[in-house]
DNA sequence: CGCCGTTTTGCAAGCGTGTGCAAAAGTTTC
DNA sequence: GAAACTTTTGCACACGCTTGCAAAACGGCG
């Protein structure tokens, strides 16, 4: 009771056995008797023992932790992203550290100066970008680097990316099904390289239809600037009859503005579509056509990635690039508007 | 280049001193000439060198890291706190262990057997509730351990709460205020003893003028919730015009609900109450008026706690108890309505 | 009982760091 | 220049664990 962590050594002495013993116990597939096995579980299970992760990381090479770096982490998406990779890694038998990346500058060098303090397993970014060098240096160090939608030219880490272009054609063709004759596109001015890739591929499949966008681009993603974006848009002499958001937040945001400020009905005179599919697009008010992050997809190949000891360095693997499916709810009409 | 870490021996090799004297130049406080600081400074800079906290945890007593056991992380409420907690954390140079409770049955215990195996400093709980003998446990263990909004009996953890009841007294007055008569409260089925002091609030304060309530409790508290009891409360013969939401999510189902079932207006047929003031309370859509949880606060009470060493043990110290203030947006009527 | 193959067990060397202690080096004072 | 301090440095041990290795114990077989 003197206020400090019980060591294999009190186990062993309780137990009356060696340390090796009680090491091998706590040892999946190591060489021990069944009875001393039981004796020693008895004496550590009596002094509440615990493994010292720190001392067996010390000796192993694995530590068993994972670092997640992520900034702004309130975000639906990424919250959501992380509870999945949580769940998923310990599931793996790994802890997760998380690293907030909230203060701009530098902050994700920072952040993987961390991990390697820690003698973490593996990094997972969800948001901004590294240093070469750093990324280097983790990646020489031995420690396993994931990028989650962070379309990035550095060689080494395993990039997950989606569809973005795609995703992109397939809003176009859904506005022009609904009848839809003026585009707009409704941007952050974050620039990370897949909202960019949204706004490329819109631009670009509305051109094959000879159509114009009107792209605006405001502050951060999020619900303000889907707000302002509202105000700018239909203020304008020929409003848009369709936005592409580049994110659900800023579709609510929008949408809240068209209804409420331009008194526009969705989806009667304005259709939208967002991306993510957060948890608040479902909800009436908003009932929001978005595209689905594959979230549970984008774990499992993290997860994979970590847990196959031998794969390839990742320079060799081409970024996995994931489908993120359209889901249908009541922001764009179905069919044509019957002019009346 | 052969991927591994790089340890204070390469270092002090390398700038041609002890290792001691590497050791010495990471240690704030620690003897070292300027000149050989500078050697190794240079050095490890060149081999890319990092201090192996997990070996530095071994020695000193502390390693750094703070558990945050969590469920449902995804939460706009509690994500928000999380994000907050690590932001701080990482200030006061202490890093974040995440911990998913997500499957139910004894997962917080479990997590609390993941922080003794990380020898963590310190454990902060915002969700589930854990058994007493390994609560015990960790405090014999010397780690500090952080109730937030568990109201539980068990001696030992800091405990910070909020007061439900009096919050509860003042959404009453607000609904009486705006000439309400018939009041009701929304909660889930969780029956978390914050929960619980809120709706016992309500009721008493809402027995000091006579005045009944209408209780509905339905699973999680979540949106979905929100919307089956906004089902059940309007369809009764007389049914409430002001509800209290235990929650902000539940709040958001709720008015939907009402709105988009029953045709209600808000505030002008039905004032609700929410409480956590999340940042969907603010949108256009729902001006959710809400009592507003103090996470600055929140934070900065727990981190105090942790850094301060030679705190008294917690069982002398009672519980902090936090006030939510009421936010006002659009929800609840400022004045009395005028029957016409 | 002796021989041989198979577990099981303890020893001891490490993993990468911090730190007390005494020796070494440097600085001041007379 | 020696004595009396102060600062810096290296040694060696400790932290709590894993694991290769060889000795010990065990079991079967002739």
């Amino acid at each position: 009771m003197n206020k400090s962590f019980v060591s294999a050594d009190d186990v062993a002495k309780r137990a009356g056995v060696s340390r090796s013993a009680v090491s091998r116990t706590f040892t999946p597939g190591a060489s021990v008797s069944e009875e001393t096995r039981q004796r020693v579980m008895k004496a550590a299970q009596a002094l509440g023992y615990h493994v010292n992760q720190l001392a067996r990381g010390l000796m192993r090479s694995e530590s068993g932790i994972v670092c997640l770096v992520v900034s702004e982490m309130d975000t639906p998406y990424r919250a959501g992203l992380v509870r999945a990779l949580t769940h998923e890694l310990q599931k793996a038998g790994k802890i997760s550290m998380l690293i907030n990346t909230d203060r701009s500058d530098g902050s994700v060098d920072a952040a993987l100066r961390q991990t390697l303090h820690y003698r973490a397993d593996a990094s997972i970014l969800l948001s901004g970008l590294p240093d070469k060098a750093i990324t280097r240096l983790c990646l020489d160090s031995g420690q396993r680097i994931v990028l989650i939608n962070r379309d990035d030219d550095i060689e080494g880490p395993f990039r997950i990316n989606l569809d973005d272009g795609h995703a992109a054609r397939v809003a176009v063709h859904a506005f022009l099904r609904a009848g839809c004759r003026y585009l707009a596109f409704a941007n952050s001015e974050v620039g990370t390289p897949s909202l960019m890739a949204r706004e490329r591929g819109f631009i670009a499949a509305a051109a094959e239809f000879g159509l114009a966008v009107t792209v605006v681009r405001c502050g951060n993603t999020v619900y303000e600037s889907g707000r302002k974006i509202a105000q700018t848009l239909f203020t304008e002499p020929n409003r848009p009859d369709a936005v592409f958001c580049v994110n659900d937040l800023m579709a609510f945001g929008l949408m809240d503005g068209a209804r409420h400020d331009f008194g526009l009905r969705i989806p009667q005179d304005l259709c939208v579509v967002g991306f993510d599919d957060i948890e608040q697009s479902a909800w009436t008010s908003y009932g929001l056509t978005t595209f689905s992050q594959p979230v549970d997809e984008i774990v499992k190949n993290s997860i994979a990635w970590l847990g196959d000891r031998e794969a390839e360095p990742a320079s060799e693997v081409p970024p996995v690039r994931l489908h993120a499916p359209l889901i249908w709810r009541q922001s764009v009409r179905a069919t044509q508007r019957v002019i009346s």
